[in-house]
DNA sequence: TCCATATAGTTGCAATTGCAACTATAAATA
DNA sequence: TATTTATAGTTGCAATTGCAACTATATGGA
């Protein structure tokens, strides 16, 4: 551990490397910008609040742990506790006591939460289909999914912890 | 503009499809979050402080209109106000009138500002290289690179406003 | 069992973001 | 030139996020 400074040290960014991340921050925002304007533009809740609906809803009885949820829609636990409550409040969402742990809080979606993660489901849909997967075709799609997989993959030896 | 309604309209999604958009959408909050962490425990300012910083530097003379600023970082205008308030609370940026237009204000880097992004410059290329550039060598990262260039370019038919 | 430590969730407060209304200058046009 | 319309930026207020401290339950030994 003495000579090795250099290792993986700073370097000066190639062109290639600059754009890959770049344009990856910029395509993504870009993209999550236009979905959050038309949900809005349509009076439909945040994409956050969809987020949350949506893993409720393809869960076994519409119903996680905080915790989970919070794993899931990648929301620290102070966050989660309040979507939950922001939720409740508009009736989409119950929050109860979890059975095996005596310090964990459920939230199970209603009805009425399931009825509005319906409605905004085209509108999303729409957003993310015209600005992005129309520009791939099926083979494409599959080579930049397993790019991005490969961004997942947990790093060198980074802790995972969130 | 009748019988054409399921031209674009909502379909369920593929796995390729599914995947292909969830796992650009995390990967990249991941990362940036990942980087964020990073920042904050060396006892850096956000991202979002280093990008302004960033543009202004690369920028011949270091001076940018709050407009052109907060195009380039995709901040909305009133954003871009306020950032540029703190950043010159901070002393890492100057505000001025802009010459041509008496609408315009200015803000430029200040040495203090870039002497702060210089330094912010190892933590946060560290995390980006050992979490992202690593996994890919030079023609694959091209490949990712025109994917994402694809996605940039602009949709069928979208208003490029923001 | 008792104690130390880890985990789940909440809450007060500060910082940031989003919205809408507002001011001021520029540009376009009659 | 006078008038309208567009652009640049700011600000008050509400909503959201981030941080840190806090409560309560679980878990893993001594």
């Amino acid at each position: 551990m003495k000579g090795d400074k250099n290792k993986n040290d700073t370097r000066k960014w190639t062109e290639q490397e600059a754009s890959a991340w770049t344009g990856l921050v910029q395509a993504q925002q870009t993209l999550i910008d236009k979905v959050e304007l038309e949900l809005k533009k349509q009076g439909f809740p945040s994409l956050g609040w969809y987020d949350v609906l949506w893993e409720l809803e393809r869960t076994d009885g519409g119903i996680l742990r905080l915790n989970d949820l919070g794993k899931r829609v990648l929301l620290d636990k102070y966050n989660v506790t309040r979507l939950a409550q922001r939720l409740e409040e508009e009736g989409l969402v119950v929050r109860g006591q979890c059975p095996n742990d005596g310090r964990g809080i459920t939230a199970a979606i209603t009805e009425k939460g399931r009825k509005l993660r319906k409605k905004m489901w085209p509108v999303y849909e729409k957003v993310v289909r015209e600005n992005f997967l129309c520009k791939f075709n099926s083979k494409e799609l599959k080579e930049l999914s397993n790019f991005i997989e490969r961004i997942q993959a947990s790093g060198l030896n980074e802790s995972l912890s969130k």
